[in-house]
DNA sequence: GTGTTTGCAAAGTGTTTGCAATTTA
DNA sequence: TAAATTGCAAACACTTTGCAAACAC
C-alpha cells in the first residue's frame, strides 16, 4: 500500500527525473515528484507539499520535504519565487516568467514571459550582472483596504 | 548624553512628522527616525535598524523597532519592500519605484520608476485589481555560482 | 558493503503577542 | 490621570542542522 497509484510508465519517468538530476529514486523522493510535477504546473511552499504527502498517505518528515525541494531547486527542476518574506514559494515552471501574487489569500498565478517585457533597466550596479528579473503584479479585491 | 545629534530644528521637524502621524513624540521613536530619515534614502531591516539604534547608545528593545517600523508604515512613511523570503525590507521611499537586489550582500538599491516601464501585462484574475507592481533585479559579481 | 538518505530532536532566525510597568499629552 | 507606549518573556512560523539508523545501488 503505498497510498497512491502510479503507473509503471510514470513510475519510471520519475525515476529517470531523478537519475539524471544524481539523485537516489528514494520512495519519499518518488512520492514528492509524483504530487509536483503529476499535476500540472503548481506554485508550492513546503508546509503545502508536506500537508499533501501526509494526506496521500505518504510517510516522511518535513525535513525530507525541505530536503528535496531544495534538491530538486539545485539540480533545476524548481525554482525559488521571491515574492512573499514570510515563506519560499516554490515554482514548478522553471523557464523565466512573471507572477500575480494575491494578496488577500497568498496564492500566486504564472503570466507568461513573453507577455510581458520591461524597457529601460538603468546599467546594474559596479562589478554586478543582472541574474534575472522579477515582475511581481500585486493583485486583491477592490474593496479590500 | 543622547547617542546622537540632533539641532532643535531637526528634533522639532521629527516631532511634527510623528505627530502627523498621529504618534506620540517617545524618546525611542524620535531616536529611531532619526536613523531612518535622518540619512537620505534607506533600505533597512528590523535587526539592522536594532544594531544602529544599540551602537548610537539607544536604549530600546526590538519590539519597540518592530512596532516602530509597523507604525511608521501604516502612516505612509515607509514601505514594505517583498523581495526577500528571509526578511522583511522597509523603504523610505515610498513612491512607486523598483529595485536591484544583490544577492550576494542582500543589499537593495532603488530603480527610479520614470525610467523603467513594465508593458504587456494581463488583465489580473476575475475579480482583481492591480495594487502594485514590483519590478526586482536581481544582480550579483559574474564569478558567483 | 558503502555511500546516500531519512527523520528525529534540537537549535536557529525573524517576527508577533500578552501584559504589567512606564511614560506622554 | 487617562490613554498610549514600552519591553520583557514567551510564543510563533518557518527553516536548518547534527547525527544515528535505515536504505538504495
Amino acid at each position: 500500500m503505498t497510498g497512491q497509484v502510479i503507473t509503471h510508465r510514470h513510475d519510471d519517468y520519475l525515476r529517470d527525473l531523478l537519475q539524471r538530476a544524481g539523485l537516489r529514486a528514494t520512495r519519499q523522493r518518488l512520492g514528492l515528484a509524483e504530487l509536483i510535477f503529476g499535476r500540472g504546473e503548481r506554485h508550492l511552499t513546503a508546509e503545502e507539499l508536506y500537508g499533501e504527502a501526509i494526506q496521500a498517505g505518504m510517510r516522511l518528515s518535513q525535513t525530507t520535504v525541505y530536503n528535496t525541494l531544495h534538491q530538486f531547486t539545485e539540480a533545476g527542476l524548481l525554482r525559488e519565487i521571491l515574492a512573499d518574506p514570510r515563506r519560499i514559494y516554490f515554482d514548478t515552471n522553471v523557464d523565466p516568467h512573471h507572477h500575480f501574487l494575491d494578496e488577500d489569500t497568498g496564492e500566486m498565478e504564472d503570466i507568461p514571459m513573453d507577455s510581458v517585457s520591461v524597457m529601460g533597466l538603468p546599467t546594474p550596479p559596479a562589478g554586478k550582472m543582472i541574474e534575472g528579473v522579477d515582475v511581481i503584479v500585486r493583485v486583491r479585491r477592490p474593496d479590500t483596504h
